[in-house]
RNA sequence: GGAGCCAUCGCCAAGUGGUAAGGCAAUGGUCUGCAAAACCAUCAUUCCCCGGUUCAAAUCCGGGUGGCUCCUCCA
């Protein structure tokens, strides 16, 4: 393990070196999902954010305790079962399992802990009650607060300062608090709420306090990494370091702040007040899943995202749907990943990986480069232009491969297949047999186009009768009549295949 | 009112002091009966504007302009 990762620290501010507790290992947190219905893209992307960091990290040799929560206990969730006559936490449990699916569809891997609110009930009590004990908290009537006036260094992740924070502005203080930015760690039962015996009576955990109780529990007081949405930084995280800190008594708690830029549609963020809100099977039944998964590690994962969005119009003129077009592009571009595997995996196995020996030096570059980026703060943009180098020269290499010696020909396509996969890894994509994915997309794209494939069979059969006959006249007016149906052919030694031309994007 | 982020080719997007990656689109070419795919070539003397620091700035500093986010649940 030599390589030296910088990564960019939210703390500090800037791009510093990272040094693991232990060499070789990385605890790290990531802020999961409020599982109260279901996953949308944007959970998507973060999720695929964190994931693609923690790939890197296991690229680069780390071993990575991954720990992502799922809040189960929360506002949001009471009000949501109480509608629908559910109980809360198994209405939690349920969307969190499809959320794991979701995920999974779009190369996320498991956690390797998932702690649940639920589940941490007694761990959430024993930090309050340290809190309690050295003063940093108080109670009223069954409620227990933290006190932010006891905790000096509040407000440096965030930069902001308690004197500067519109209380009140938007939503009532409580005037039961000692002070306006103080919050809940303990909230009181009330009827219809699902509720927990504690030393200051039933009641539920507040918010924040999940996380400086799940982190303890399996990363320890001081860990290295911590992670979430920019949009967790305040108050969430703030409060978060406050709670920790003040109950354990260290300067530290997370070593490294990551933070992940937003998914925006056309400028705006996306929320669901504003309806332009997408959920994920939405996005893999019109693009697939792996297309989002490109487009994310097409971006650096603080970077705020732009989606574009183009609304569709049927024959009367009305709203019927939505493009993606930044996906389509996505989508495109692992076509021609997957069709330059698909060649590769043919001509090795058709003639053998050319045995031990050199490769054109061009291709052994993949992997050191990708090594490199990843190490630069998980530059993961820099890798696909990489990635995009090694296909280029495979088809090169496949395409006539002059001048160069049959065995390291061989031997160099053999490398780059293997190497262009190992690379996917590290991203989460290229993952998948190239004959399935490009089954997949074509019947994909013949479903959204509406294309009548026995149809195209017969055009096709018909044209090439036609050009056995030399008559090429047909032959063309045949493919004129697939092209008008979207439908591209392609002529090969071992007769005539077709694809759906997806339209270019501009 | 406070805190912070962003502005790079028609579009998407890396690059944070050493002289502008990559993708899409476009144009020309090789290949092809014609195509498609693939490959080759061309495609930002310049990084929102104005000053400043420096031998050197897209990158640092000051001032504008425009967009966004957080201070409320939010990925």
């Amino acid at each position: 393990m030599s390589t030296t990762v910088r990564l960019h620290d939210s703390m500090r501010r800037q791009k510093v070196t990272f040094e693991p507790l232990v060499p070789g290992k990385v605890g790290m947190y990531v802020c999961g999902p409020t599982t109260y219905t279901s996953a949308h893209v944007g959970h998507a992307y973060s999720a695929i954010s964190f994931d693609t960091i923690r790939r890197c990290l296991l690229f680069l040799g780390f071993d990575v305790r991954y720990v992502r929560n799922v809040t189960d206990v929360d506002d949001k969730i009471i009000k949501r079962a109480n509608e629908i006559g559910q109980d809360p936490v198994a209405l939690a449990a349920h969307f969190a399992d499809e959320y794991n699916r979701d995920m999974a569809r779009f190369n996320v891997l498991p956690p390797t802990v998932e702690p649940k609110v639920s589940g941490h009930i007694g761990e959430i009590i024993t930090v309050i009650e340290k809190l309690v004990a050295n003063g940093s908290a108080y109670t009223v009537a069954g409620d227990v607060y933290f006190s932010c006036e006891t905790f000096a260094p509040y407000g440096k992740l965030s930069g902001q300062s308690l004197d500067e924070l519109r209380a009140g502005e938007r939503v009532a203080v409580d005037e039961r608090k000692k002070s306006p930015a103080d919050f809940a760690l303990w909230k009181a039962a009330k009827p219809g709420e699902p509720s927990w015996d504690s030393p200051w009576g039933k009641g539920r955990p507040g918010w924040h306090i999940e996380c400086s109780a799940m982190t303890v529990a399996h990363l320890g007081e001081t860990f290295d990494l911590h992670g979430g949405g920019k949009d967790l930084i305040f108050p969430h995280h703030e409060n978060e370091i406050a709670q920790s800190q003040g109950a354990h008594g260290h300067d530290t708690f997370a070593r490294y702040w990551l933070h992940n830029g937003f998914l925006n549609f056309e400028g705006i963020k996306m929320s669901r007040s504003l309806g332009n809100v997408f959920d994920c099977s939405q996005i893999a039944d019109a693009v697939g899943p792996e297309a989002l998964r490109l487009f994310c590690v097409s971006h650096h994962y603080r970077s705020p995202v732009d989606f574009e969005l183009e609304e569709t119009r049927g024959p009367d003129g009305a709203v019927n749907g939505v493009r993606f077009r930044s996906l389509e592009t996505a989508d495109r571009r692992l076509e021609y990943f997957y069709t330059t595997l698909l060649r590769i995996d043919t001509f090795v196995a058709q003639g053998g990986d050319g045995g031990a020996g050199a490769v054109v030096p061009e291709a052994e570059t993949l992997v050191p480069t990708c090594r490199e980026a990843v190490a630069d703060d998980f530059n993961a943009p820099i890798v696909m232009a990489a990635l995009g180098e090694s296909a280029k020269l495979a088809n090169k290499l496949l395409d006539e491969g002059k001048g160069v010696a049959k065995d390291v020909k061989r031997r160099s396509l053999a490398r780059i297949g293997k190497d262009m996969r190992a690379v996917g890894e590290a991203l989460g994509i290229l993952l998948d047999q190239p004959e399935r994915y490009l089954a997949e997309r074509r019947a994909r794209l013949v479903k959204r186009l509406g294309i009548d494939t026995a149809a195209v069979e017969k055009l096709l059969a018909d044209r090439t009768a036609a050009r056995a006959a030399k008559d090429f006249t047909r032959a063309d007016a045949i493919r004129g009549e697939l092209t008008a149906m979207n439908i591209e052919l392609f002529d090969t030694p071992k007769g005539t295949d077709w694809r759906v031309a997806d339209a270019g994007s501009d």
